[in-house]
DNA sequence: TTGAATTACGCAACTTGGTTGCGTTTGTTT
DNA sequence: AAACAAACGCAACCAAGTTGCGTAATTCAA
């Protein structure tokens, strides 16, 4: 039930081949990629105009989402709960300062105090910066 | 003391008619601003590179830092406290659904409760998304 | 299972964000 | 006022992202 196909199935998006590779990159990949990640995990050379437009859909599906960055390469995350039709977004970014991965961390004790008079909150984003798991134990 | 001029003198930066301009931009933002954003703003044509280098010395010296978001357009900042030489972080940046702006806001009684294990982390980013008070009050 | 509707794909052209090299001008310091 | 360093403008460039269009593939219903 968790396999790609069914995945995209339920998701009502279209399954070629490309998007079934996409959307297992997605799976496999533990932090947020961006365009130029995808285009270099991919085995066969696809259209960039093609991977925009598979990017747009599955994030209008709710597949896959933008996470917030420092720089400016758009970055997309798909986050845990998302596979199985829930949208999670109850949980924090870790952007690494040495391998500049955007990672998903859930948050588990975290509490927020907030007044902000006039303003209408939508979303929480906590974006935290530092070194990842991976570059922290790398330079040892 | 807390003149352009003096802001410049202080974060060790040359004083030319432009980079007076380009502060001024920023002292008078309350948001934070993309480089579309600040052509538009300044009276006479500078040229591109030159206003992306003066950004990327105002970084380096400590007056603005890049801001986490959504798109694929860097923003910059100038929040309180930068100006009188303190870089202030401990902030949440509130980015605005409706006008696009990004806006710093002073975090008051915020908690966290983070135990992430191989995760250093070095700074905590808030970014709060929504409807800004302008907006929401020009929806009647 | 086949045919129509719909959508994805590839190609090309384009816009925009951002960088780099270089010669010239300007600010600062003594 | 001279000299050094840094900022500026120009041009050329690269990479991210978009759009239009003709063709190919998927889906769904007869």
């Amino acid at each position: 039930m968790y396999e790609p196909q069914s995945i995209l199935k339920k998701h009502k998006l279209k399954s070629t081949s490309f998007r079934l590779d996409l959307l297992k990159i997605f799976l496999k990949c533990e932090s947020s990629i961006s365009f130029s990640d995808i285009k270099q995990l991919l085995d066969s050379p696809i259209d960039k105009a093609t991977i925009y437009r598979a990017l747009e859909s599955f994030e209008k599906k709710g597949l896959i989402h933008v996470v917030p960055n420092l720089g400016n390469e758009t970055k997309y995350a798909l986050c845990s709960g998302c596979e199985i039709g829930i949208h999670n977004h109850d949980h924090a970014h870790f952007i690494c300062k040495s391998c500049s991965n955007t990672f998903c961390v859930q948050l588990d004790n975290t509490k927020f105090d907030l007044s902000l008079k006039g303003y209408l909150i939508e979303g929480i984003n906590l974006v935290l910066e530092g070194v990842c798991k991976d570059c922290n134990s790398n330079r040892a």
